[in-house]
DNA sequence: GATGAATGAGAATTCATTCAT
DNA sequence: TATGAATGAATTCTCATTCAT
């Protein structure tokens, strides 16, 4: 599925190195940041020599494309065990704002790194990327889709509704440094939810949001 | 109030070099990013000489914080005159995030390279960053809180609301890929108002959000 | 005879993967350059495993003198059959010469990268393969002293005219990109020997070549 | 008229950095080749700080056009000197030949060098010293005509003359190890013309050299 | 103040060679 | 014998920064 080239023709081997690779270069990455991060640093935190790296990857930027597909692989696991283990499309919703911020807990980091510095891949890694981003998105669409015709959500654009939340549940590593100490990760959850359920008003529809024509 | 240093006495030429290197430093880094575009190309860009970028900057690095002072400076005036000339807090709220956008169109290349790049800040740089975001989201906080003495707004986490609404405001930059062709800027800021006002539940009080013990 | 190193045991297993690799690396050389070619490239063209290789060689290096070898000892036997089986020694010249034509002709890769790479070799190998060089233009001299001998020929410096006619013949190779187009392999064989035989001067002595002091 | 960039603005300057750095790399390359001299030898040699060579060219591979320009103006240069001051196309001939033997003499390593090493260069630039080469024969093929012209030489392809004179004069580099020691330079000029204008054969016209059918 | 030539540390990458299996 | 994974020395080139003019 991936297409980083490699010399290396034992599979499994492929799969075992790659991931100590990524494992370090997040690591590495994250302390450094990208550019900082000599490949040679990565070679000894990851434990291969720094000549055998380049049998797995084709270059430095190859690496970020790997973080982003193995951080990935882990959010599709994950929402796909949520999607069909649970029914009821608002409680669906529920647990997989739950499960992001679960991973997003373990994996800070990673998703840091690919916020700042995803930007420097080429056009082709690039959009692969755009792509897988936009299928995890997708999954957020559907649930909602499925929040409208029960009945329980009004009707809404839902894509962007579906980036909002996963934007205010990215804010909790991009904001990291001004939230954490005012809510806990749990807290935090459920004031997302909250908030995109019931919204700030103190009674229905006293504020209409009206179209309005530019200043 | 900049602590950059520079040699050159005359404050005035300080200021519009400054101006010229940080403009064409939007330009240049949001194109090729900050690490691959080059003090050669820079200088170029700016009309100002190799050599003499040095006179009024003391690296690289410096230049992003000039950065971020000059969109902090342009934000700051911004909301203050959206405080000063609106009465009505749920109103003001409505303007300071229809200025915010406004301003985020116009400098839509400046705002992704602060999420991206200002990581590489140092200590101290990046301190007086934070604390200008900082100050920044807590224009927001003190609206909010007036929306709620006047009754219009439930009470809330003030600090993680401004901060989800200042994310969601962001999301139109960093998300654009996903979101242009969805929404205009206009409707954006509706939707993003309407949901943070009325949220997405078709009946007040339908799905009450549960502390939850975790997992 | 080739004192290059080998773990192997079975010879007619050398002689045969060495050839492999010999013509594998003429091609691979002359398309790429000795530097520029690897080993990889080389084991896939000679269809031997990476490792293996240096079963039968020492050295990158030694691959080039394992060439020339292989070229020497093509150009002794061609040689040798010619000067077995005409008695003329100016017949015996021309023969030489058009089999060094029919030769180059077929190798005319190999040759070139003799000319071109072997002053990479170190001090021993370089030394051999100059004997070797040494020995076959010592052939064309015994055929010339032949020719003199029976009056056919003038006295004459022996070996320069010797190493002036292999230059000559190899100058298709080395001027090819010149000279094709201008003459096929036939016609040049007989513009060199028309050239040695008779000279570019209308009439005998016309023109006394004197010894000359230096300006 | 070299199309090697620059980022240095004062040619004088440019000219004379060149000229350092091609002096240099002719005594390295030719004492480790091209490749195992590495920039860092180069520019201890040149003494011209590794960074700053960089200024003057734009990779390793462009020091090489520079010495075969630089090669090539001299002979031009030489060349055309004579020409202009003899008139008799016999002499003419010779004094060029001796004249190339002076310019080989002093400059036998950067001759060797080309011979050895331009076959690296890429397209475009081998095209361009291709060419001049070219130039440079032509100007044999001019004074050949002239001889023919006279009725001094008989005809000949004077491509092909032309060629194989500058072939023969090279010999003297190409083969120094095999005729250094039977030959100085002065003799060498002498037989080399002696054989070129009267052949090898005792009496004009015996051994006529017939078209030949293949074997 | 401005210019642009010079410096040199530093990094990614390549590949001949080795060696365990 | 053969395979192919691993090693690590070595090299080109870039570019932030300095400094003489």
């Amino acid at each position: 599925m991936t297409e980083i080239p490699t010399t290396i023709k034992n599979e499994k081997l492929v799969q075992k190195r790659r991931e100590q690779i990524v494992l370090a270069a997040i690591k590495l990455f994250s302390e450094k940041g990208f550019h900082k991060a000599t490949l040679r640093d990565l070679s000894k935190e990851a434990r291969i020599s720094h000549g055998n790296i380049y049998d797995y990857i084709g270059s430095k930027e190859d690496i970020l494309f790997l973080i982003h597909e193995f951080m990935a692989d882990l959010a599709d696991n994950m929402l796909n065990d949520v999607m069909r283990s649970v029914v009821d499309p608002v409680e669906k919703l529920r647990q997989m704002v739950r499960s992001e911020f679960n991973l997003m807990y373990q994996w800070a980091d990673a998703i840091l790194l690919i916020y700042q510095e995803t930007h420097i891949l080429s056009k082709d890694p690039l959009e692969r990327l755009l792509k897988r981003e936009r299928d995890h998105i997708a999954k957020y669409e559907l649930v909602l889709e499925e929040c409208i015709e029960q009945g329980a959500f009004r009707e809404f654009n839902i894509r962007i509704v579906a980036n909002l939340i996963k934007m205010m549940i990215d804010s909790w590593v991009l904001k990291r440094w001004d939230l954490r100490g005012y809510a806990n990760r749990l807290e935090m959850e459920r004031y997302i939810l909250d908030l995109v359920f019931n919204g700030l008003l103190m009674e229905k529809g006293i504020f209409v949001v009206k179209p309005c024509e530019d200043s």
